[in-house]
RNA sequence: GGAGAGAUGGCCGAGUGGUCGAAGGCGCUUGCCUGCUAAGCAAGUGUGGGUUUUUCCCACCGUGGGUUCAAAUCCCACUCUCUCCGCCA
C-alpha cells in the first residue's frame, strides 16, 4: 500500500486549508499538514530523480541484453561500468526515500480523521448536542437502587470476588443476571438479522497489530490494549475491529453494497486514564459484552446510512421500553477514527442522568484507506468504501439500565416483555 | 511440535536470469450478429505513483533483505495456506 494513500494526499496538496480548519476543530490537535506537505514535497522530488535513474539502468540492461544476444562481449563491457555505478547510486537514493516514507507514515498514522462540516464545534463532552428523546423516566413510588446495590444484595451481581478473580473492574453474574446478559445478547442479534438486515458474524476475539493499525486502534492507543506478548495478538476492544477490517485488501463489487454485519463478542479495554471514573458498579468494565452493527457503504449513502444505522440501535431500546436520548458529539469530543458520531444514552436512576449506552459513527474511508479496502464503480473505477460502526448494543450497560429502570420495591427486577421468550417466560428474576 | 508442498492479475493457471506487467483460459466491457435468451465473431480489459497530463517514465508476481548491468525467475529470513504425523477443546 502506498503510503501517501493514508489520508488523501492529493486533496491535501489542494485543499490543504480546509482540512487544517477542519482537524483543528479537534481537541489537541497538533498541526501536522503543514509537515505532511513538506515531506510529500521532498518524496515527490526524490521520486522523480529516482524515476530518471531508474529509466537510465533499465535501458543499459536493455542494451546489455542485446550485446549478449549478438555475442559481443566487448560492447557489453563498456556500458557495464556504468550501470554498475547507476545501481549504486540508485541504492543510496531508496535509502532516502524508505527514511522520508517512514517518517510519513508515522506522521499519517496518528493524523486522526477529517471531522465532517457539519459535526457542532466545541472543545468537549459539555459541548455535544442533544438531538432527540424517546420515553419518559419512570417515576418511582419508593427509593430505587443503583443496580450495584440491588445487584449485590439479590446475589445477581458479585463484585467483591471478582476482584478477587481479577481486579477492580470485573463482575461475576449470577443465575438471572447470566441467563438476562444472554437473553440479551440473543434479542438483539435476533432483532438486526431478521428485522435490519445484518448477517450475523462470529469472528476472532484475538486480532494482530496489523489488523489493529488498519482500523486505527494503534499506534495511538496501544495502552488501551490488552495484548499477548509472546504472539503480539491483540484482545479486541471491540468488534468493529475484526468486522471493520474483515475485507482488507479485497475489491467489492457495488452492486454488493452496503454489507451490513452484526456480531456478539467480549470487548477488553484497560481503561487506562480513567480513574476514579464509573468505579462503582457494571458500567466501566476490562471485559464487557457488546453486539456491534458494521456497515461497508459507497461514499455517496455513508451519511444517510449513518441514519439508518443510528435508528437499528436504537431500535432495541425502544423494544425493552427504555427512555433514551440521542446526542450528537462534537468535535472536541469526536472519536479519532470518526468524521461525525451520534450516541445513544439510556436512562440510569441512580446516574440521575442518561449514560451512553451506543456510540455510531461514520468513518468514511479513514479505516477504508488503511486496510485498502476499495470497491469497483459502474464506470470501472475504483474508489475506497465508507464503514460505520455502532453499538447495537453495549449489553452490559443495558442490563444496567433494565435493573435500575425495571427494579420493584422488593428488589425483584421485572423482566422486559420481549426478553421473557428468551428467559423461559421467566417474568421477574 | 515434526515432515513435506505451495503463495503470480477479479478468478483459474503458465512462466527457473534479459522485449514478462507477465502466455492461455474464465469472467467483465464494447461492437457485430440475433424475434428474445443462449451461442458465435471482433476488439478491449491489473494497481499505484511521478511528469512537460490525450505523452512519456517508474514501481509492484506473499513480506523483508541479498546477489547481478539486469530478478516473478537465483540466495537468505519471515508470514500465511494446504497435506501427513503427533498433541488436543
Amino acid at each position: 500500500m502506498e503510503v501517501r494513500a493514508l489520508l488523501d494526499i492529493k486533496l491535501i496538496r489542494s485543499d490543504s486549508d480546509r482540512i487544517k480548519d477542519l482537524l483543528k476543530r479537534r481537541k489537541k490537535m497538533p498541526d501536522n499538514i503543514d509537515k505532511v506537505l513538506k515531506i510529500d514535497e521532498g518524496l515527490r522530488e526524490i521520486t522523480t530523480k529516482l524515476n530518471s535513474m531508474r529509466a537510465e539502468r533499465n535501458s543499459i540492461s536493455k542494451e546489455v541484453a542485446k550485446f549478449k544476444a549478438s555475442k559481443d562481449e566487448k560492447g557489453a563491457e563498456k556500458i557495464l561500468a556504468r550501470g554498475k555505478e547507476l545501481s549504486t547510486e540508485i541504492k543510496i537514493k531508496e535509502g532516502e526515500l524508505s527514511k522520508l516514507q517512514k517518517r510519513l507514515k508515522e506522521l499519517l498514522l496518528i493524523i486522526p480523521n477529517v471531522p465532517f462540516e457539519k459535526v457542532p464545534i466545541g472543545k468537549d463532552e459539555t459541548e455535544n448536542v442533544e438531538l432527540r428523546r424517546w420515553g419518559e423516566p419512570r417515576k418511582f413510588n419508593f427509593k430505587p437502587k443503583a443496580h450495584w446495590d440491588l445487584g449485590s444484595k439479590r446475589g445477581l451481581l458479585d463484585f467483591e470476588r471478582a476482584s478477587k478473580l481479577s481486579g477492580s473492574r470485573f463482575t461475576v453474574l449470577y443465575r438471572g443476571a447470566a441467563q438476562m446478559e444472554r437473553a440479551l445478547i440473543s434479542f438483539m442479534l435476533d432483532l438486526h438479522t431478521s428485522k435490519h438486515g445484518y448477517t450475523e458474524v462470529m469472528p476472532p476475539h484475538l486480532v494482530s497489530r496489523e489488523t489493529m493499525i488498519n482500523t486505527g486502534k494503534l499506534p495511538k492507543f496501544e495502552e488501551e490494549s490488552y495484548s499477548t506478548t509472546l504472539d503480539d495478538l491483540f484482545l479486541i476492544p471491540t468488534a468493529e475491529v475484526p468486522l471493520s477490517a474483515l475485507h482488507g485488501g479485497e475489491i467489492l463489487e457495488e452492486k454488493s453494497l452496503p454489507l451490513k454485519y452484526v456480531a456478539y463478542t467480549p470487548c477488553y479495554r484497560r481503561e487506562a486514564g480513567s480513574y476514579g471514573k464509573d468505579v462503582k458498579g457494571m458500567i466501566r468494565q476490562h471485559q464487557f459484552d457488546k453486539v456491534e452493527l458494521v456497515m461497508y457503504t459507497t461514499p455517496n449513502k455513508s451519511y444517510e446510512n449513518l441514519e439508518s444505522l443510528t435508528h437499528d440501535a436504537e431500535e432495541v431500546l425502544q423494544y425493552l421500553k427504555l427512555p433514551y436520548r440521542v446526542i450528537e458529539i462534537c468535535t472536541g469530543d469526536l472519536g479519532f477514527v470518526a468524521s461525525r458520531t451520534y450516541d445513544i444514552e439510556a436512562w440510569l436512576p441512580s446516574y440521575d442522568d442518561y449514560k451512553e449506552i451506543s456510540s455510531c459513527s461514520n468513518v468514511t474511508d479513514y479505516q477504508a484507506r488503511r486496510a485498502n479496502m476499495r470497491y469497483r464503480k459502474s464506470d470501472n473505477t475504483l474508489d475506497f468504501i465508507h464503514t460505520l460502526n455502532g453499538s447495537g448494543l453495549a449489553v452490559g450497560r443495558t442490563l444496567v439500565a433494565i435493573f435500575e429502570n425495571y427494579q420493584k420495591e422488593n428488589g425483584m427486577i421485572e423482566v422486559p416483555e420481549v426478553l421473557r421468550p428468551y428467559m423461559r417466560n421467566k417474568e421477574e428474576i
